[in-house]
DNA sequence: CGTCATTGTCGTCACTTTGACGATAAGACC
DNA sequence: GGTCTTATCGTCAAAGTGACGACAATGACG
């Protein structure tokens, strides 16, 4: 069994909510192709080295959270022809959901990596090198459509949020705003979404406001609906 | 830029509805490793070649099927080390729908090609070669997850159909009986779902009945729900 | 300390959707 | 004509939804 010369990638789109909008971690590369451009960050995977577990060590490498407790998941894989000028590149490219950092980025490449907002990276179709443009696209799409019927907002948060702090996801992820009251009827009562811990917290202003915990769901019946 | 000796296989879960069963099309392989064994339809990306091109010619090089029609999606790609004993071999995986065929299979390797219930082979572990077992596991889950709030019912049925032959396709897919009235009900009034012909057949006994075209929508509001 | 602004949480109400099921329609077969 | 089969329409109670009023519990400010 003989192979062409093809090499295969590991890519990610990092994404976080951060001041009210769903943003994506960039770098710049310092190399030929398309150096000085932004692109999505990512490598090759090693022999011996599984998909996903490429995934983790670059986004270990980059953001440099300890990924066992990060949302990674696999959105899809770009192997057309040409789609990299160096040769025959299979990108397969996972998303990754992670609360906001306390630390910018905090990763090695920390220097040339910055978050972005995705609306402002996508309204302009050269910003991206390689086709990480249809790439970031197709996965801000399975995020959004992700949120309404599965609990994955709560990957965007801390431990422990509040219902606002949980509609705020919603909010930026969809660019909608959701009524307060019925946002917090719907997140409690779905099954399993959210646990009520006792405490309560005043970090948003106002009445303290309850802490949660993600629930043990893994769809929510009935989903949140967008808009 | 040099690589390691790996190479890119298209793999494809190919499923039906016929006689009230979600079946899918396996390979018996005719070669080692695995000889004997049933596997998933599939074969190396040439060079040149775009993922899904491969996946399209793999299709039609074991149904027949002009793949232009054929409803075709990508499910996830496995690149465990080790997955494949020849060497490392990443799998992108596509799901197709096809209406039942008239003709059983009518590829070039037709002779051992077969449909067999899906139900059949997930109940033993060990029935297809390689990781097959888990890639078919995952493609049925998004097949059944798909119907809920997608059309693709539709893509399982010839060009007409009946509104019985499309909850047929749902009782199939999803192991339940639903209510032909709420059905009937859910199907006609969801917006873009399906187009009335006017016309009608008998071709299910009983009072003739409508006949319908797959409409465009992209996405069920509501969507359909499962048992 | 009172007032106000801010956010959280509970309730109400009209409207829609859902699921269960009765009733009738329109063909085939005898 | 009966009877069987499937199609299609209608009804009704229960549950869910969106819009919004009301009140609670804090901090900020005078």
């Amino acid at each position: 069994m003989d192979f062409e010369p093809l090499g295969v990638a590991a890519d990610l789109v990092i994404l976080t909510v951060r001041d009210g909008s769903l943003q994506v971690l960039l770098i710049r590369r310092g190399i030929a192709p398309y150096r000085g451009r932004w692109a999505l960050p990512g490598g090759f995977v090693r022999p011996k080295e599984d998909l996903e577990e490429a995934a983790r060590r670059e986004l270990q490498e980059e953001t440099g959270l300890l990924s066992d407790r990060i949302h990674l998941e696999q959105v899809a894989t770009y192997g057309e022809p040409g789609r990299d000028p160096r040769g025959r590149v299979i990108s397969v490219t996972y998303l990754a959901l992670v609360p906001d950092l306390p630390s910018p980025v905090a990763g090695t490449d920390a220097a040339s990596a910055e978050w972005v907002t995705v609306d402002e990276v996508l309204t302009d179709q050269n910003r991206l090198a390689f086709d990480h443009h249809r790439i970031l696209t197709d996965a801000v799409e399975r995020a959004r459509a992700k949120l309404e019927y599965s609990p994955l907002a709560a990957a965007f948060c801390p431990d422990e949020f509040t219902i606002s702090e949980l509609r705020g996801i919603y909010e930026a992820v969809w660019g909608v705003q959701l009524d307060p009251r019925n946002f917090h009827r719907k997140a409690t009562k779905t099954d399993g979404f959210v646990i009520p811990l006792g405490a309560t917290t005043t970090r948003d202003g106002g009445r303290p406001a309850q802490l949660f915990r993600r629930g043990p769901a893994a769809t929510l019946h009935p989903p949140l609906t967008r808009g």
